[in-house]
DNA sequence: CACTGTTTTTTACGCGCGTAAAATTTTAGT
DNA sequence: ACTAAAATTTTACGCGCGTAAAAAACAGTG
């Protein structure tokens, strides 16, 4: 017998047996169904392959599977490898994710979640731009579309935010820092797209008073997204002036401090904690790179995995609660200090 | 007046004063209607903010504008990078990408091209695998669907495949370095998963032959997409023999690279061209970060843009043409030197 | 003006499935 | 064996749009 095509559920259901109300039961939700009705569907499953047709079984369903992970910059390695967590995590928990970037572009962002719109999802998952970001435009979009947002927060916004705490990470490098030596200074962009690095920014300035040190901030110039050319570039003027504010420097982010080590290298200077070093580096984020660097970089990490799963979880509370939660919540994951060579 | 909810193309074509099917004739390619409907109709647009439904849109069309995007591993900067490329332009032209990444997993590759599949997509761009890829699979999934190759090539497979010419690579370094000192080792994974590292290893034993240098492959042992990792412990397992096969190193690819150099400088060994260093190091792709390595790398270049582009071309050919090239082309674009600090 | 070829509109149908309501069967419980 | 509850099937409709075919409007000729 020649299994021939099938060409939809009306088929699939003849071929099977079984009613095809039932069958779009099943494939709305396998467990709905009777539990031999089920493995009735699933034998005929192996003898003939048939997928419901997607954009079919989306035009009237209320409720699609679909999810729409939103992130700011994926060719940043740091946001590549949370909304690869994140993605994973959806599609064991039965989403269809699909993966967004804003390349940095406001106007692109808007266009994403605009498109996004139109695709019914069930949640999205939403790291938004920051500072750059149209707010307005994001706070209708929330209104719409049951949406959590992740790594970076606009207040009051979206159904929850799943995130880590800047405090934690600023709080155990500074102490570090200032237990194994120099109280650090902190460098970081001038105006910096992500909110993260304000609260970085502000949580450096309270530990170190409630330290009893002196507080630095170096601020470097430089837009977009080449954190390292502008934390490279930074770095040659810095080390150009006479007199450096500490001997200790504390990067706002990895990649600020990849660009950092970079041109301290260049410039001949040697970063370390022994004796015979000129410079001490520190940074947040645990970059899936900044073990490789030169030297390999004392950070602050993510705890990656609890924030993609945290942030799934809730947006499955989310779906389940039919895409209102009772109150906005706000999850945050303390760092862990990544002690390296570079401080 | 309050311009009430448009739900459908039904009512937009009512406001518009166009009949339904015309309307969505210019959905499907504005330049299809009279000049004057066309007016009307972006007039319209303009009061009413109406979106036809992308389900039901792409339930009946034939041809969607949808084309899915493909890569091996989305966390790697390098493909990141290209994909951001390919997305642009293929925006640019007109289409719907969606980016996928298999994340080094070959069932995750074909549950990408199965979900593809319906979609019912204009054309895929797919970076495959490469070793891992289930190629039957692949094979049938490209004789179905309008499918182009970029990066690395199955043999035969896809109606084009575009990326770059890995002898010219090598030759451009190997060159290179002959010409500037010693002649270099290859530096490799055992078992590399995608096919491009064997051309270059072919490449290279031609190269030196063809200069009458004798060739050294280094093979280092380990699995998966942790590249640095790997390129590192090779590293201290190859500088804790008692003599290196030659004190110029050529990798495979950068990021190989970057763990080689950061085993280095752990080591102490001082990487670069003047006559105090230890060894040079250089390698190809001129992955994002190579500039900001210690030292900053050496290394061949691929022409991104070239190969984005013409990817994108060949796509918008094969479309236009109905799915089907007169003949399967291989366009291959030459390295471009980079000179850094490390060779 | 009639004549011809091209757009546009009208009309009509169907895509593949979700889903609601009513009729029927199965299951669980006594 | 009987009954209420749960699951399933039947029936029927509609989603929003693509698209083919026929009718009508339009533009360009002589």
């Amino acid at each position: 017998m020649a299994p021939r095509k099938i060409r939809n559920m009306e088929e699939f259901a003849a071929v099977s047996g079984i009613s095809r109300p039932t069958v779009s039961k099943y494939f709305n939700d396998p467990d709905s169904v009777r539990r031999s009705t089920r493995e009735r569907i699933e034998q005929a499953l192996e003898r003939f392959d048939y997928r419901p047709n997607i954009f079919a079984m989306n035009q009237n369903r209320k409720l699609t599977k679909n999810v729409g992970i939103v992130v700011p910059y994926l060719a940043d390695p740091f946001f590549a490898e949370i909304a690869r967590n994140i993605e994973a995590k959806c599609i064991e928990a039965g989403f269809r994710p699909t993966l967004y970037s804003a390349y940095g572009d406001p106007a692109q962002e808007a266009e994403i979640l605009d498109s996004l719109r139109a695709l019914k999802p069930a949640g999205v998952l939403l790291a938004p731009l920051g500072r750059d970001s149209d707010r307005s435009f994001i706070e209708k979009f929330c209104k719409d579309i049951p949406t959590i947002l992740f790594d970076s927060n606009l207040e009051g916004m979206g159904a929850a935010f799943v995130g880590s705490d800047n405090a934690s990470f600023i709080e155990q490098t500074v102490d570090y820092l200032c237990r194994s030596g120099e109280p650090p200074a902190f460098f970081e962009m001038r105006h910096p797209a992500n909110p993260n690095a304000n609260k970085r920014r502000i949580a450096y300035l309270k530990k170190m008073e409630s330290l009893g040190k002196e507080p630095r901030v170096i601020k470097v110039d430089g837009r977009g997204w080449g954190f390292e050319e502008i934390g490279r570039q930074g770095a040659f003027r810095l080390l150009e002036e006479p007199r450096l504010p500490s001997r200790t420097i504390l990067c706002s982010n990895d990649r600020l401090a990849i660009g950092f080590l970079s041109a301290c290298y260049e410039k001949g200077l040697r970063v370390g904690l022994g004796e015979d070093c000129d410079l001490r580096v520190a940074s947040h984020d645990d970059h899936p790179f900044s073990k490789f660097t030169c030297p390999s970089l004392t950070t602050a990490a993510h705890d990656y995995n609890a924030v993609s799963n945290r942030t799934v979880e809730t947006l499955i509370e989310l779906v389940e609660s039919g895409g209102q939660l009772k109150a906005r919540t706000e999850t945050l994951f303390p760092a862990r200090l990544i002690l390296r060579s570079s401080a």
